[in-house]
DNA sequence: TGTCTTTCTTGAAGTAGTTCAAGTTTTTTA
DNA sequence: TAAAAAACTTGAACTACTTCAAGAAAGACA
């Protein structure tokens, strides 16, 4: 099951054995179950998630009490409140799993330690953040430029599986816009 | 003037004098003139920029022809395409100074072998891209959850100084509506 | 200093979305 | 397998913005 982390780490740099050794040692899988939450609002976040198997998510619930989906987090995906994380500041969002989901949850005490202990990790985590960054400069941009309509059909084009896997309401507030519009895009009626 | 990044980097890692000195000869300053870029749509962004005085832009032109900008980078801020930098692939984004800007710009191949040289260089940029990437989720958060009026304020009471500091098209983009809205709002006619 | 360019303002008209409320369908659970 | 819960649909009314066009003000530079 850490065979799904190791080979993701192992697509940026290169581990020694005995860093597979060490790191195995530190590694808990944790099952998360469809609806639970790994971190609300308000908390301080000191963990880390690496997705085996499933789906998490980030929200936040808005004034009006309507819960709107910031961030999906699917296979081999790291996914945290790293505001919270490194300023040690309650957090704004919660963590929900919306599949039943196994993770890769590391303490940052433990992901401290097995930093120091395994320097080239530093590296897999600096290339995989920078990467995360650059798609997330690209949503702006979509987000910035293209019309409702046009957010769903370029999503729906890229990640078509995925349209099929998570609820329309939260792909809808993803794509920040309402349910009641996705449901008419959807029919073709706009 | 390298002084404000070696300071930056020891916010976050501790450099021996020899790193110290391995650095600096791999440094190289560079002024960016005002609306000068750095960076056009459709080139391949190889350089990582550290902003030592001034500002830059990352912005993109719509369909419509206007010019939206995406994130600004003032004083220790570094700014890139990662997306274009690290897949190789033509970039999406202009980069522009708004000011007389002094930038420290590390091509790709320089900061590889420095990384390899200073392998703590990628803990300081792990941590400084997380806490950039922290930042980005409020954004988005932000951009969800607050009328245009709000953004507007809540950016206002935030960065004041940064607020007279760029012409307000430029702000108004980045939060994401129109000039002439932006007017209305600080006229108090909306 | 004057001229050119850039930035900001204003109002009127238009529109891409939201909100609400109610009903229907699908999925989950006991 | 029935009942409950979750997710989706629909239309009508509304609104937070955009767009356009034109003029005014401020800033830059020759």
């Amino acid at each position: 099951m850490y065979k799904a982390l190791f080979d993701h780490i192992e697509k940026f740099i290169t581990l020694e054995n005995s860093d597979i050794d060490k790191l195995e040692t530190c590694l808990e899988l944790s099952k998360i179950k469809k609806k639970e939450h790994v971190l609300t609002e308000g908390q301080i976040c000191n963990t880390i998630y690496f997705v085996v198997n499933g789906c998490m998510r980030q929200y936040i619930i808005n004034e009006k009490g309507t819960e709107q989906t910031l961030q999906f987090g699917i296979e081999n995906w790291w996914i945290t409140d790293y505001l919270s994380y490194h300023n040690h500041v309650p957090s704004s969002f919660y963590l929900q799993a919306i599949e039943n989901t196994d993770v890769i949850a590391i303490d940052k005490t433990v992901l401290e330690a097995l930093l120091i202990e395994i320097p080239s990790l530093e590296r897999y985590f600096r290339i995989v953040t920078q990467k995360t960054f650059g798609a997330m400069q690209m949503r702006i941009k979509y987000l910035f430029t293209m019309s409702a309509e046009e957010r769903y059909h370029h999503f729906n084009d890229h990640f078509p599986e995925f349209v099929q896997r998570v609820p329309q309401y939260m792909l809808a507030s993803y794509l920040d816009f309402s349910a009641e519009f996705m449901s008419k895009i959807r029919a073709g009626k706009v």
